[in-house]
DNA sequence: CAAAAAACTGTAATGCTATAACATCAAGAA
DNA sequence: TTCTTGATGTTATAGCATTACAGTTTTTTG
């Protein structure tokens, strides 16, 4: 489950946190639930998150200001993922589309744009909240 | 300019600074160059924000916490329309791909996902600060 | 190995972003 | 008119994120 460089204890407890959790969790969510590890300061979550999320293996929702541990076992760094989030039972769907990927890029091309990262966020309802 | 309903007094205000806004800008900078003119409080911001964003002549971009008028002379259209974000100058390019929104439409009726509000949003350099 | 460099940790203080709660006012519909 | 809806104004507070400073551990490399 772990990737390849070993995690350091604060991010171990970090990325645990949010491999269990079942929806996105907020920096200050994720630190009430390792206080009782020894993490007291915000900002020693955001460290790690930050390092989890060059790892690539924890994705930040821009519209949620909330981070999800990556939903992929091949955890792949730079690679466009979309989010569909439930906002009734707030289930994230991770999906990579490389249709979607292709036309972007194509975008990006014609606009002689250098990407960095690309954040693509559907919010709505699930299937399960439908009904 | 303005869109079809008249504006209020604080809405207008508010859009007015975002039209000629360069770059996208955070409600507490909008709400500085707003203070002249009466406004006073975060929240008469926000609420402007708020009713400009469900008009379609404002968009939030989710990555910055910051608005941005629609670049479009059409706003009326609740297309999905995506945005290349420059984060060396903080120009924002707005555009609209026919073939992405088919493509994340098809996904949705897959997952039986009713999307409500999507947002694409790609971080990088633009070509006047590539050179 | 020892020195240097890089990465990680801890803490306090602060700043930025957004909303809750409450009271009031203005305009249009019944 | 009376009712309803939407906008306004203000204060207080909640929630998200970073700066600054100090110290420690780990890794690199000469």
């Amino acid at each position: 489950m772990s990737p390849q460089p070993r995690l350091t204890k604060n991010q171990d407890l970090v990325f645990r946190v949010l491999v269990d959790a079942e929806t996105p969790l907020s920096a200050y969510m994720i630190l009430d639930q390792v206080r009782e590890f020894g993490i007291r300061a915000p900002l020693q979550v955001y460290r790690a998150l930050d390092k989890l999320q060059s790892l690539g293996v924890v994705h930040r929702l821009e519209s949620l200001n909330a981070f999800v541990a990556c939903a992929r076992a091949d955890c792949q760094r730079h690679e466009m993922v979309a989010f569909a989030i439930c906002d009734k039972c707030r289930h994230v769907s991770e999906f990579s589309d490389a249709q979607v990927k292709a036309y972007l890029d194509n975008w990006m091309v014609g606009a002689q744009f250098l990407a960095n990262q690309t954040a693509i966020e559907i919010r709505g309802t699930c299937r399960a909240c439908t009904r």
